[in-house]
DNA sequence: GACCTGAGTTCACTTGACGAACTTCCTCGC
DNA sequence: GCGAGGAAGTTCGTCAAGTGAACTCAGGTC
C-alpha cells in the first residue's frame, strides 16, 4: 500500500475530501447546463423563453436548472409584467449568484487560451471604468502577485480534534 | 417577440454562443468527477487507484475521465515503476492542466465563502514563498484592480464579416 | 503453481438528458 | 363571450450516462 503518497503531496489523511468547496459548489452548479445558464444571466438574460432560446436546453431540463439554483440562493424569482402580458417572473442572480462570477471568468479564460482558433476570443472582458482589458491574478495578504499555481501551497484545515 | 433586450445586456445577434469559452470549457472538464479529479491531481494524486479511492468514483467512470482529459492533454500518462511491481502508468498534470488551477479556486472560493460552516474552511492556499492566504482577484491591463463582477464590461468580439 | 495487487472491463440497473407533444394561464382582437 | 396566441411549463417515450458489483488480465511474490 502506500501508493498515495509523493513529494509535496497533501497527506490523504489530513484532508478530508467529504466537505471539500469545490465538490459542494459542483453540487449546486454541476450539473450540465447549470453554469451555462449562470453565464447567460450574467450577459442580462432574464426570461425563461430567452435562455431556452439563447442555450437550446431541452424545457423540461432548463425548468429542473433554473428551480434548483433558486433553490439553492444562486438566482431569485422576480415577478414582472410586460405590456399586454400576463404577470410572469424572471431569474435574475442575487449576490450568491454575482459571486460565482470569478469561476465562470476562469472558464472562459481556460477556453479563449485553449480553444479559441488564432486569437479569435468571441467575448471580452473589459474594466467598466477604463476600457482595459481585464484578467484574473492571485495575489496574497502580504501583496505579492503569484505567477501560477507552482507558488501556491495548498494547508489542510484539520477540523478540530 | 423582442423579449431578450434588456438595458445593460449584450445583443444576442452580436455574441455567437455556438463558440463560448465557457461552454468549451465545460466540454472538456464539465462532466461529472472531472474537476474532482483535477482538484486531486493538484493536490498530488497520480494513481488510478489513488483517484479511485479518495473520490470513490465508480471505476468505469474513473477511467473513462482519466482517458478523457489524457486525449484533451490535460493530464499526461507517464510511466512508472515501483519496485517489486510491473510497470505501470500515472497522470501527471501538463501545462494546460495546470492553467485550469484558476478555475477550480474559484469553485473552491465560492465553497468556501457559502458551504463552509462557521468558517471552518477545509483547505487554505498560502503563498508558497512567504505562507500569506492567497485570493483571486480581477485586475484590468492599466493596472487598476477591480472590485467585482459589476466592474466588468463584457464585449463581444465581432468574427470578421 | 497458487496467490496478490493495480488497473481496468463487463454487466445489470438506475438516473439523467433529449425532443416533441401537450397543458395552463393569461391577453388580445373581434 | 370566443377563438387565437404566446410564455412557461409538464408529460412522455427514448436514449445516453452514471453506479456498484463482479470479472479479467498482467506481472509480480511466496
Amino acid at each position: 500500500m502506500n501508493s498515495g503518497r509523493y513529494a509535496g503531496a497533501v497527506s490523504e489523511a489530513l484532508w478530508d475530501r467529504s466537505r471539500c468547496s469545490v465538490a459542494g459548489t459542483l453540487a449546486v452548479v454541476g450539473e450540465k447546463w447549470s453554469l451555462l445558464v449562470l453565464r447567460e444571466a450574467f450577459l442580462g438574460v432574464r426570461r425563461f423563453a430567452d435562455f431556452q432560446r439563447v442555450l437550446g436546453a431541452p424545457r423540461a431540463v432548463l425548468t429542473d436548472r433554473l428551480n434548483t439554483l433558486v433553490d439553492h440562493g444562486v438566482l431569485r424569482r422576480v415577478p414582472y409584467q410586460a405590456e399586454g402580458e400576463r404577470q410572469r417572473y424572471e431569474y435574475r442572480l442575487t449576490e450568491k449568484g454575482i459571486d460565482l462570477h470569478p469561476a465562470l471568468v476562469a472558464l472562459m479564460a481556460w477556453g479563449d487560451k485553449y480553444l479559441a482558433g488564432d486569437g479569435e476570443v468571441p467575448l471580452e472582458l473589459r474594466h467598466r471604468d477604463c476600457g482595459e482589458p481585464v484578467h484574473q491574478v492571485l495575489v496574497c495578504e502580504a501583496g505579492h502577485q503569484l505567477s501560477g499555481a507552482r507558488d501556491v501551497r495548498p494547508v489542510p484545515r484539520v477540523p478540530a480534534g
